[in-house]
Formats: structure tokens, sequence, C-alpha cells
DNA sequence: CGCGATATTGACCGACCGGTCAGTCGATGC
DNA sequence: GCATCGACTGACCGGTCGGTCAATATCGCG
């Protein structure tokens, strides 16, 4: 057995206790939503007791919260808007790429951010937008505004309505890739750069002829 | 006590044991999802013992998969694709804006299969695909497909992708309009009309200026 | 009326839930 | 050596879960 610092936990390998519950617990939470994910089954994944839990956590809703809070602020959420140079529509299908990335990449918090919302509805749905999401979207349209002045997008279109679209169009492939791989005209289920790349072409140019 | 043909149940009012369970087992599955509504939940909102819902359906799982059925073949799930008369951006408006108008008046059967997706997985996802959505996704694919062959739709358009974007659209505006709403930027939550709109006027136009 | 079939019920079961508790263990400071 | 403290544990609590069962109420029918 080898030597860790003051060889804190003997149970389970790796990280200390604490770091293992709330992996464990992020897991279960993505997986199986809250109720269907048991305090028994977090505290067998990261190798404690259940009691062990709740000395580190007053309550499964407060170890719910704490997974909320460090899925949500680990690295690669923020999104890169790609601010620097290149006409729009460069700008938009290197933004579109790598959010959609981002999603696939953290399926787990992005399940459960899904998951979360879908539960607890209207309440949530207004400290998602003000705490986790609400820069971000801010700072898309406010850089799609500035191109709008510029000339490089069109007067007639809404920042936000765009904005929502390029996420929204993400968010729907992201959590309907197992409905629509099974529709036989569908042919970008497992080539998420194809999507994006379509996805930008048509918002760019449109869908009527003759450009 | 008024005297209903046979007066078959003496509990509660109004239609047969049968669809009161099953009625109050879609208000919950969609309110709470599979595992939080309670066949004892469902019992008493149904008005009858829990006993009585296990004699109608064998398990819990069958009564799920009842509600599930039925509602999917509830009227006004079909989609009016408005083959009919009308050039292309005409019949597109006139979907875009039925197709969220009915998401939304069935809020109760969107959540449900929302979450039967997301707690089934991809098992589930094909089942969907197959059953369900299948046909009226192929539809419209079709009707995409004949429009470009007139020349209504530009050539380097995927029919597929444009109807995902159509439907997907509508989907992220129903499950993600109470973060939407709390974004200051945005101000169509609560005017699906001029979503629906915008959302036309964009595929159809692109975002370029001067067509 | 009586009789079989069906509808309905309350009592009950084992399993599991979130959470508590008394107590053990090992490191640290004096 | 010894008191103290945080990490940790197994046993246990009340409560709820899905599901069962024997008994009763009500029905259609001859």
């Amino acid at each position: 057995m080898p030597l860790a610092k003051s060889t804190p936990n003997l149970s389970a390998s790796g990280p200390h206790a604490v770091e293992r519950i709330l992996a464990a617990a992020k897991d279960l939470f993505a997986e199986s939503g809250f109720n269907a994910a048991s305090m028994n089954a977090i505290a067998e994944r990261a190798g404690v007791s259940k009691a062990n839990v709740f000395h580190h956590f007053k309550s499964k809703n407060s170890l719910y919260l704490e997974v909320l809070k460090t899925a949500c602020n680990e690295p690669g959420q923020i999104d890169q808007l790609g601010n620097g140079s290149g006409t729009l529509a460069e700008r938009l299908r290197e933004f579109s790429q790598a959010h959609l990335a981002n999603i696939l990449r953290d399926e787990k918090i992005s399940r459960l951010i899904q998951r979360d919302l879908l539960e607890n509805g209207p309440q949530r749905g207004k400290e998602l937008a003000e705490q986790v999401f609400g820069q971000n979207f801010a700072r898309l349209v406010e850089i799609l505004r500035t191109g709008q002045k510029k000339g490089e997008l069109r007067k007639g279109v809404d920042p936000a309505m765009l904005a929502t679209l390029l996420i929204g169009a993400d968010v729907f492939f992201f959590q309907s890739r197992e409905v629509l791989r099974h529709f036989p005209d569908v042919h970008f289920t497992d080539t998420p750069e194809s999507y994006s790349a379509m996805l930008v072409d048509i918002l760019l140019h449109g869908i009527l002829p003759q450009p």
C-alpha cells in the first residue's frame, strides 16, 4: 500500500472522501435523478459508509446542491465565444461547434442540469438563468448586437432570438440524438460537426433559393 | 346522489374507475415522473383504493406504459402539416405555429415524453422514434423534399436538418421558457406566435444583410 | 330469488428510503 | 501518557414504497 501523506483514508484509493462522495453523487444524480439516486448507492460507489456521507453533508439535498454548484463551475462550461477575429460567419461556425462539443463532452453535467430544470420547474429556472447561464447568454447576445451594428447582421433579426436558436439547436441535438438516430432521413447524429455546419449554413443564408 | 347508468362506482363521481385511474396517473407521472409518482397518490387522486389500481393494472410499469400509449394517441398530437395550398413560406409559418401550439397545449403529455426519454435513454428513444414521432417526421421531411424539387427550397439544404431545426426550436422553447424568461434580452417567452414568426423568418431569409 | 363473476376494499408484507446515534479509530498537541 | 478532535462505522429508526391477499360489495343473468 503506497504511503500518501498522512494516509487519511483506509477504505478506497485515490482522493479524500469528500471528493469521492461528490464524484459519486454527480454520477448517480446525473444517471438516475435526485430521487432515484439513493444515499446508500452514493456511499457505496464512493467507498464510504452512508453515515459518513451524512457526516460531511447535512442532508441529501445539501449534497445535491453542492454537486450542482461544483458541476456548474467546472472548466469547460464557460463557452469560448470567439470574440476575436474573423467574419461573423466564421465566428458563428466556431462558436456553434465549440458549444455543441462542450455539451457532449460534459454529458453528465448536461443531463444533471436538464433533470434539475425538469424536476424543479420555474423556481430553479430563475436560479439557473441568473447564476449559471445568464452571463454567457448576455455576452453572446452582445456580440451579435455589435455585429449587427457593424452591418454583419441583417436589421430585422432579433439578436436574442438568434442566440436562443444557436443554443437551442445544440441542446435539442444533445437530448434527442437517440430519437433522431432512428429516423431514416437523418444522417448527422454521429457527426455533430456536420450538424453544426448545416445549422450555421441555414442560419446564415436561409433556405430560399438564389441568395 | 344522481343515478348514472347502472351506478357502477360509489366512491367518486364521473367516469369509470379505469379512466379515472389513467387520468390521475397521467397527471402525476407528468408532474413528478415515474418514481416520484406513488401508486398511493395515484389511487387517492383517482378516488379508489390502491389495491383496486393493481386489480386493473398488473403493475406500476404496465400502468405507466398504458398511460404513455393512450397519451400519444390523443387527438391533437397529430400535427397538421398544412399540405395544402400557399407558398412554402406560408406553409412553414403555419406549421411552426401549429406545432408549437400543440406542444404548449398538451403540456402534460410533452413533459411526460420528455421525462420518459430522459429516464429510459436510448432504448426508449428507439421506441419513440418508431412508434410515436416517426411518421410525422417522415411526412414533414417528404413535404420539404418535394418543395425542394419544385425549387421552393435551396439545393444545399438538407430537408431532415431543416425538419429537425423546425421541431427542435419549438421543443427547446417549450422546455426552456422558464430559463429564457429571466434573460433581460429575451422578449418572446410570453408570445409563442412571435417566436414562431421570428424563427421562420430567420430560416427563410437567413441572418446576412441584403437578401 | 340465487349464483357466479367482477369490482373494490383494508390490512398486510418485505424492501428500501433518508436520517440518527452511540461509539471506534487514528492523528495531534501537551 | 493522555485528553481531544474529526473521520468514520454498523446498527437502528420511522416512514413509504410496490405489491399481495382474503374478504366483502355489487353486478348481470337465469
